[in-house]
DNA sequence: ATGGCTATTTATAACTC
DNA sequence: TGAGTTATAAATAGCCA
């Protein structure tokens, strides 16, 4: 059924995104997984041909930018920090990352959208609600 | 002779040495694998507890890091804002009901809820300025 | 430490619904 | 089409030279 696979690029679009989107998930684990075993300092940053970007870093993406730097005398660091890391924000991003959002949002009407947004702001409430909650238990 | 591993530090030395290197390695190929494969800008750093550092960059390390720092100080070009909003809708629906948000969500740190909840302002905002804009254009 | 060598766990390409 | 399943390939923890 699956015969040992050549690495190199894939032609088709489809495929290459499924994998693009498989194996970015399963670099992200790990990366993560790595970085608890064995305590150590890394990060990895990837971005998709629409340009969306995912990142992950110990203990923080721009902890490890800044010591490139130091090392390699290069610029500046960013300052925001990168994406999708749960899979609260990999859901978000796989979404955004299929592409047709501008197109599907037009069929909407008027009133459709305000219901988009005001359920968009829920879950940001609802967001906000569980980081104050989880910190109040101390992050266990 | 192999139990299922527990992904936590390893206490001793040696031990975490040894997976470090083996998964270092692991992590670099897949991490090329990736590129080869799905034809992704992509990096990859680390840095051991003896200050070495191992990079991967798909073209190159600072081609990466300068769209990241591009990104970051531009995050606002709203015209990344892309995927079907019904699937979207769909996505975050499934992932609040499952319940296996709050499970994911418990492993972020706080600065992490900050980045999650200013990504979903972000979401949010892009939405409402479609609606803006197409109901401009008249919705044709 | 370094470099194999399995026994197993994981990752995932191809396939199905 | 996207999400889930399955059969294999690949990664790797525990050992030993």
């Amino acid at each position: 059924m699956r015969r040992r696979i050549e690495i190199k690029l894939i032609d088709d679009n489809s495929k290459r995104h499924t994998t693009f989107t498989k194996r970015r998930k399963g670099l992200m684990k790990k990366a993560e997984e790595f970085c608890r075993k064995s305590d150590s300092t890394a990060m990895l940053l990837i971005f998709s041909s629409s340009k969306n970007c995912y990142g992950f870093g110990h203990p923080e993406i721009d902890y490890v930018l800044d010591r490139y730097e130091a090392d390699s005398s290069s610029a500046e660091a960013g300052t925001s920090a990168a994406g999708a890391v749960t899979e609260m924000e990999t859901r978000i991003g796989d979404a955004v990352e299929s592409g047709r959002w501008e197109e599907a949002v037009r069929g909407l009407g008027f009133d459709a959208f305000d219901q988009l947004t005001a359920e968009l702001e829920n879950i940001r409430r609802q967001v906000a609600a569980l980081q104050t909650k989880f910190a109040a238990e101390g992050w266990r």
